[in-house]
DNA sequence: CGCCTCTTTGAAGAAGGTCAAGCACGGTGG
DNA sequence: CCACCGTGCTTGACCTTCTTCAAAGAGGCG
């Protein structure tokens, strides 16, 4: 129930988890002990709203265990999520002292935080820390760009395929036992996280992983246990050109108006 | 028809219609220098590929004049924009070498570039250029991040309203003439390029261009010129809750599961 | 003045959304 | 140890929005 959270084994930044990928990834020694100076654990557990959109916000931090979401909300109730935070994640950004997006604890979580003005200072002062941080902007900007695609134009089984293979990757960096072909992890997000995530309602999430277990592509044991029987071929049906191309698995709908590019 | 440029003109980056928001905006003198010496134009025609995804890339650039285009295209042609480069934006990542999607030219253009290898180094000697760096990528996340929001979840009408107004904002953030409730400007897209930007098809977007002009809050010449009648109403019909809220503007569809929150 | 591209408009169809039950897993208490 | 309960998930029937296919109209440039 309650968070498992040892931040006596953390006070060391040589043994954090994600010191190899976080914000701090490039500091020297010395910079990690300023770092370690301005510093503190929180932990939330799963459902627990880290802050509210707008909400003042005094602190940066990095993802440590678990796994947050940043949402948007319209006011009649829409929900986009904008932001899935997994472990060595940044939350915050320097030079604004409100949060500009709801931030959730999808699962239970342990953030490492770092107080706001003094983490400016840091930015101004210690190089490796600005360079990881715009790095690692650059990156989620590049994963934002992917997600418009997927939202702008893949079809809700193409999207459900692909977040599967974005959190088995992902999962995989992190080095959890990824076999060769089959990959087993638990979702992190509920049916309706997971609709949030991907622009549709719960229940054509519910019916589209039904089609991909049926077609023996996945096992789902308990709601959130997946086992993807052969990554690969999941990967074929996100609709991206990774490895193979996706061809044998036609577009269901659009088939036509594609003879542009133009040079 | 060919591209309307005047390099001699902007050879001192001080007469540079856009030194104040580029990523040149925070340098001294002295920078300024260092980064005229690695610059060089380049001008486009609209329609002209600037580079292809996956192509080498030795350059990265700022957006001078004219509009650019990010677009991703899937194996069986489903495209999907995903920048929107505007006068002063930035084109290409540092450490990268290639370009990771389609850079095309949507109007005559005139871009500032700068060889890549002395622009890395510099944004390891020079802090000013790397914050800014910092800051327009955040900006540019956050800008995706409505995007998201925008794909996700907003209706046809809605996403048209969106884009006319992010289009009006930024040409007058650039001092454009925009009057107290009326704006005009020409669009710096096709029908099928604002499809491409909203996730719908070129149709779609015809007829909801179609429903905003007869519901009075847009006039449209010559396909291209359009005159937004009352901003504020028009930003009324995006959706977003930016001042005055959406209501009086019931949402079409979806009416439910709204219930959320969950303090 | 005429071609060409871009745009508009119409009619039919499909993907996904909406509303509504019913099911299953996991935790709880008897 | 097992029945109960609640949350989250699945499934069904119907409906709306947007897409698809098709054709005609308008603006711009030669």
């Amino acid at each position: 129930m309650a968070a498992t959270f040892v931040p006596k084994l953390l006070d060391d930044c040589g043994s954090c988890p994600i010191r190899q990928r976080a914000v701090c990834a490039r500091c020297e020694p010395d910079e990690l002990q300023h770092l370690e100076q301005i510093k503190y654990y929180r932990s939330f557990e799963a459902g627990q709203t880290v802050i509210w959109s707008g909400d003042r916000m005094d602190f940066v931090a990095s993802v440590v265990t678990g796994v947050a979401t940043l949402t948007q909300t319209m006011e009649d109730g829409r929900r986009q999520m904008v932001g899935l935070l997994l472990p060595s994640d940044f939350v915050g950004r320097p030079g604004r002292g409100s949060a500009s997006y709801d931030v959730t604890a999808a699962t239970d979580m342990v953030m490492c935080c770092f107080r706001r003005k003094p983490f400016e200072d840091l930015l101004l002062s210690t190089p490796h820390v600005a360079q990881r941080l715009l790095e690692m902007t650059l990156d989620e900007l590049d994963a934002a760009r992917e997600w418009l695609l997927l939202l702008g134009r893949k079809t809700a089984l193409e999207r459900i395929a692909s977040l599967l293979v974005i959190i088995a990757r992902r999962r995989a960096a992190l080095g959890s036992t990824s076999a060769g072909g089959a990959v087993v992890f638990d979702l992190p997000l509920t049916r309706e996280q997971m609709a949030d995530y991907l622009g549709l309602t719960l229940e054509t999430v519910s019916r589209k992983m039904t089609d991909l277990r049926q077609k023996g592509m996945i096992t789902i044991a308990g709601n959130r246990r997946v086992t993807i029987t052969d990554l690969d071929a999941l990967a074929a049906v996100t609709g991206d050109d990774s490895d193979g191309p996706a061809v044998g698995q036609p577009v269901p709908g659009p088939m036509r108006r594609y003879a542009k590019g133009g040079a």
